[in-house]
DNA sequence: TTTAAAAATATCGCTTGCGATATAAAAATA
DNA sequence: TATTTTTATATCGCAAGCGATATTTTTAAA
């Protein structure tokens, strides 16, 4: 067998796996709340600035808006936003916190220290973190054309 | 906005995103053959070693059964690997390549490396991806209760 | 040896994620 | 102004992922 078809060097499957991973434990502190991951992160995307177009999310979190759209249906139906057709530009839809999305951020004050803790190992220390972040950054600037 | 909610703060959120660009970046490499980056995944693990039953290919994954029973099933409707009950074990599904499923691994020789060069940037070398690896496996034991 | 517990798969239901494509509105061009 | 192109969303279909649960077989215990 090759080496370079061993899982143990490959890069994307260990990025895929800790992506999971993490993602899991997120889910007992989000489910509370009745959120999922991705949902959560339109909600950071929002605490930061509320109404935004669809397509600024999209980009902001680097998907495609046929994610993102039924996405958003679904945090509608569950009264986090609101979606409305922008008065500007008709096609946009501006999705916007209502005070129940706006609530949530009290109650998830405590999930990115409890996530943050639990990754924190002999490798990964607050001396490292910054190292790690610039080469995922820099993974993610290669790829995204 | 505290800092603890900025998207940019997050090491989640780069993993995941990360993880799905080198995905996508593997996507024309794999669906020429008719394959998907998890399928990938399974051939790369029974490619190292094939007969496995499908509990032991999820632990090298990571993956829970219910997530890897229906890819495999996908996988066998393909013809690049066959299931069959275990003789000792009768509980077992064992699955094993055939010879469509092997000769893949000739049809994506380059595979590997067209994605490896994909990633290289200033910050992530092949100096610097040993370090990578290595807060990456920190990450993922320290998730793996 | 019955019975109980554990292990290996599988089924179900739901949310993502995305390629391909459609629709409607705005912008650019003829 | 009429037409074409671009932009912003949305719809469709399919493959993951996974929590919860069911089924079958094996192992352990009574």
């Amino acid at each position: 067998m090759e080496e370079k078809f061993k899982l143990e060097n490959q890069l994307c499957f260990r990025l895929y796996t800790a992506s999971r991973l993490i993602t899991k434990a997120y889910h007992p502190l989000l489910s509370e709340h009745g959120l999922t991951y991705p949902q959560y992160l339109v909600l950071l995307v929002l605490w930061e600035k509320d109404q935004q177009p669809v397509n600024d999310i999209a980009k902001r979190l680097m998907l495609e808006t046929n994610t993102v759209t039924p996405l958003l249906k679904r945090m509608e139906a569950e009264g986090i936003v609101s979606r409305s057709k922008g008065e500007k530009d008709a096609r946009q839809m501006i999705v916007k916190l209502t005070k129940k999305g706006r609530n949530l951020q009290n109650k998830l004050t405590d999930v990115p220290e409890a996530v943050g803790y639990a990754v924190i190992c002999e490798s990964v220390t607050p001396e490292t973190i910054p190292g790690l972040f610039g080469m995922l950054d820099g993974i993610i600037n290669q790829l995204q054309q």
